[in-house]
DNA sequence: AGCGTTCTTGCGACCAGTTGCAACTCTCGG
DNA sequence: CCGAGAGTTGCAACTGGTCGCAAGAACGCT
């Protein structure tokens, strides 16, 4: 994942306070391995990275956070075509919105922006009388390296 | 889900026999349902409905006989948005490929055709050298008749 | 700082999806 | 039509995600 040096730790946990939105160490363990992150993590690592921090932090803590992170718009949520398992991955929502590549057979993700993108959202909107509020374009397949 | 006046009955199971994969009773049933499928199920509602013409069969076999589906590329695998639960949504593969534009305050599920799109995978490939295999594009937001 | 309200947490129970295994059944060749 | 062999199934056990609930923590107000 990109990590942009725009990215301001605390942001989360700021966002949360500006809202009136409780902070406790449960919630501020979550939004550091969010914002911390290097690559797409799923809950299970997520989860893990927390415990590291706080061995008494539930599952459930965790889901339910990322929920709240989910519904204000704030992380994505991915399938990265489930190369591995079937659960779901997140990152924080950046600046531009990205496309997502996966190779199914080395597993590599590749982020890819570009304004067609963009064009392609406001086409739906526009054709289909429709508020965009999120969006997600995966695609798998083969890099180049894997096609020799 | 547009079920096209192309979409012949049996199709699924012609694949099968043409590649010597078995048929079996089970199998038979799931492909049924996806065939004659209006809309997009999710694997609890295929399930039900295999077992109302065969009660013994096992949710496993739904899972697998949907995997194997999916590894042939017969299946697209969606999310809608996780509209409801987090399960999966699966709709059999069409001529066109199509975007699925979920609301998120009625729940609607809107499928649209553009060549836009197309344009746009056909950019990911030659800019990222990557082979595309599968794709999926998803919205979020509110329908005209949501916004009042 | 102390208090009360309100929100959050951990827990247990539950449900959905996956997997190893032994029993079964498809398919093909005879 | 039958039998052999490979592939598939149901089952049971397990894992990952959700939810109701009672105990616990956050935070605004005094
Ligand atoms: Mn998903
Ligand atoms: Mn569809
Ligand atoms: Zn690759
Ligand atoms: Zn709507």
């Amino acid at each position: 994942m990109p990590l942009p040096e725009t990215q301001i730790p605390g942001r989360l946990q700021a966002y949360f306070s500006e809202r009136g939105i409780r902070i406790t160490q449960q919630r501020r363990a979550v939004l550091r391995v969010i914002e911390t992150a290097t690559k797409h993590l799923d809950a299970g690592q997520i989860l893990r990275k927390v415990q590291r921090v706080d061995a008494s932090v539930d599952r459930s803590t965790v889901y339910r956070t990322l929920q709240l992170l989910k519904r204000h718009g704030l992380i994505d949520e991915l399938d990265l075509m489930h190369i591995r398992g079937e659960g779901h991955y997140y990152e924080r929502k950046m600046n531009r919105e990205h496309i997502h590549i996966a190779c199914l057979r080395c597993g590599k993700i590749t982020e890819f922006v570009t304004s067609t993108y963009d064009k392609l959202k406001q086409q739906v909107e526009k054709d289909c009388h429709f508020k965009i509020l999120v969006s997600r374009l995966e695609v798998g397949g083969y890099c180049s390296a894997c096609r020799q």
